[in-house]
DNA sequence: GTGATTTGACCACC
DNA sequence: GGTGGTCAAATCAC
């Protein structure tokens, strides 16, 4: 596995201070705390503003709101960056003690670093940088996706889902993603998290396959998902990757209990991705940046 | 009828 | 033989 070193790879202490009371260890799970809460506030915010923009008349107020919703999500991937590249650093410098933390990335971006020391699989993408990202939106990211396959892998509770974009073969656009639902999900703060493996950029133009994290079209559109009697003609709206979960569905949700389709409705309104970055370079930070606001 | 999704099969790599 | 990714026919929803 290819590591990224920081280049103060040594350690200095100050004086009075030991290595053991600069436990590497606690480091590592402030970063991991603080991230979280980060990861958290971005799909709250994420989730109120797909409340509160629907809600506000088209005017420059709706425009000022939408343009602060933009910026607090901007800081906060820009936290999320900062502090990735500080986990980043102690990782270098604790090699020897931080094994889990290791192996814990390497889960989360096995793939790029596959990519880097192996030879390109015929399947696997070439030239191509994954980015692994956490979400409990793993639909919604401002790209429109069309599913092309699913797999049930023995590894894993869960099967995970292929999605390509919509506009492939019209553009020759080779962006595709995976979607996995993380097993230890149940229980926890959101209902359910997602892996989501990004492979290739979007080369497609126009058709909302443009970049517009703040386009209100997008969020009306998100809206309209959950109780739009037609049928999603875009993967990522509205369809739920896995088959026991596609009561989620929003053509399905007709005729759910209505607590069901509360909650189904938020999740899917706020269908817009609230990053959890663990590896990420700097246009993959540009994906964040854009999308996850 | 059209377009999206599902799902088993297939291929290449390890 | 297991795994990851893709293909394509069948199926589904509108």
């Amino acid at each position: 596995m290819k590591q990224r070193h920081h280049p103060n790879n040594s350690r200095v202490y100050p004086p009075g201070q030991s290595p053991a009371s600069d436990d590497p260890s606690h480091v590592v799970c402030d970063h991991r705390s603080v991230m979280k809460e980060i990861t958290k506030e971005q799909s709250l915010v994420t989730q109120l503003r797909a409340i509160v923009l629907p809600a506000l008349q088209a005017d420059e107020r709706s425009e000022l709101v939408a343009q602060m919703f933009q910026n607090i999500l901007d800081c906060s991937s820009k936290a999320m960056a900062e502090l990735q590249l500080l986990h980043q650093s102690d990782d270098a410098r604790n090699d020897d003690t931080q094994v889990d933390d290791k192996k814990r990335l390497r889960m989360i971006s096995d793939d790029s670093n596959k990519e880097d020391v192996k030879p390109h699989h015929k399947h696997k993408r070439e030239g191509m940088h994954p980015l692994s990202l956490e979400t409990p939106v793993p639909h919604y990211d401002g790209r429109q996706w069309r599913k092309y396959g699913q797999k049930k892998h023995q590894q894993r509770k869960n099967p995970r889902s292929y999605y390509r974009c919509t506009y492939r073969q019209e553009q020759d656009c080779k962006a595709t993603k995976t979607v996995q639902q993380k097993d230890q999900s149940i229980g926890s703060d959101h209902p359910v998290m997602y892996t989501v493996v990004y492979h290739g950029q979007h080369t497609c133009k126009g058709n909302n396959c443009s970049d517009s994290g703040t386009d209100d079209s997008e969020t009306k559109t998100t809206m309209q998902s959950s109780s739009d009697s037609q049928q999603s003609s875009i993967s990522g709206y509205c369809s739920d990757p896995f088959d026991h979960q596609r009561s989620l569905d929003g053509n399905k949700l007709v005729g759910k209990s209505e607590d069901v389709i509360a909650e189904n409705n938020i999740y899917q309104a706020c269908d817009m991705t609230a990053f959890a970055s663990l590896e990420f370079d700097s246009w993959e930070l540009d994906v964040l940046l854009r999308f996850g606001a």
